[in-house]
DNA sequence: ACCTGAACACCGTTCAAGT
DNA sequence: ACCTGAACACCGTTCAAGT
């Protein structure tokens, strides 16, 4: 919830009145507008709300931010620095490191359910040179994924991971299957990147004769 | 395109002059609206814009369509009405069931690329007794698989070409690989359902086990 | 340098008035 | 029964004027 209500009001006279300066920066902007968007969705941010958020007129954004787009990009790699991979320690099997990285993914995805459902509809959101799409290279490689092979794995991982939350998020996951609960839920991810594992090892197996 | 200059003007005079009725119906306005929506994309749709486009003033709409949410459901019903599923023929092994399942949900997302980047971010969009969903959970039946796995395994199939299509028309699949051409992504989608089909295989039959 | 009011070109939608 | 203009409450954004 973003409240206009939080703001510092203390006994003190201070120089400019009750009405100090909101020491506006893009970095106050960016993280006031992802809070909105974490609340309300992407629909319920528009330039005017969040100056009224801001406690300011809306035209003084456009001093720091230079239009709406900017914004909700700003707002993308604020959202995606909460992303932690698990992985570097290369003694633990890849299997479990694939694990780990969809679970990272999906942790992120939960953190900010509203935002990513409009990155993943938009393009950018998954960078080549990105934390995410570097550790599961990494991961491919180590698991003796051939170099031509790895691009396209990696790709079938993640699609799956983005379709799953997707799914997930909207609903039309526990629309499908009956699954009332997040235990349930968290079980059908744990099952899909047991089959995708799986069939991992077969293919390494069929491209390595 | 949809040109407002495709109306008839004939020579003989009409009696309600040039101006003839649009014969405003639910059917006309959601295919033009489709249209619209395939052509420049979700934000390309407006009630005025769609108005304009039929010839009519924006508040006729409102007499054949509640709403614009409205309006959207309805383009979706028509969108998905495209969908062939080519299965029904039980002598075709499951595998290659499956694969054509996938290949008429990718054509369906190609013909209206726009709409379906909308409908995956939204509920809805895939139904339990929809023919997707339905054809789906009959080849897994058929594959052997317990009743109990056959919703779980279903929905990892699908989110995987959820994810695959978005991330193909949003562009980041093509990002990500170096793909450039049409037949490498194709190649990449098929490498996907053969991991899918064969960790498939190997889960079956642990849980036969 | 930063802020601001007025204004422009758009939205979706309601409602009373027309035929 | 169907259509329509005016109006309302919103948008993003520009720009000239203020401090």
């Amino acid at each position: 919830m973003v409240t206009r209500s939080g703001r510092t009001r203390q006994a003190r006279p201070a120089r400019k009145e009750r009405k100090e300066p909101p020491h506006l920066t893009p970095e106050l902007i960016h993280a006031t507008a992802l809070a909105m968007v974490d609340a309300d969705g992407i629909d319920g941010l528009s330039m005017r709300k969040l100056a009224a958020a801001l406690d300011v007129n809306p035209m003084s954004l456009y001093h720091h931010v230079p239009n709406k787009a900017a914004l909700l990009q700003g707002i993308s790699r604020l959202a995606v620095a909460d992303l932690r991979i698990a992985s570097a320690d290369d003694d633990t099997p890849w299997p479990e490191q694939l694990r780990q990285i969809g679970h990272s993914f999906r942790t992120l995805a939960h953190q900010h359910s509203k935002l990513i459902v409009y990155l993943l509809a938009h393009p950018g959101f998954i960078q080549r040179e990105g934390p995410l799409w570097g550790a599961l290279c990494h991961t491919l490689r180590r698991a003796g994924l051939p170099d031509a092979e790895v691009g396209r794995i990696g790709n079938v991982l993640l699609t799956f991971v983005s379709g799953f939350v997707l799914a997930e998020i909207n609903g039309s996951l526990g629309d499908l299957l009956d699954a009332a609960d997040a235990a349930e839920i968290d079980r059908d991810f744990e099952a899909g990147l047991d089959i995708l594992i799986a069939g991992l090892g077969s293919v390494q197996r069929i491209r390595a004769e």
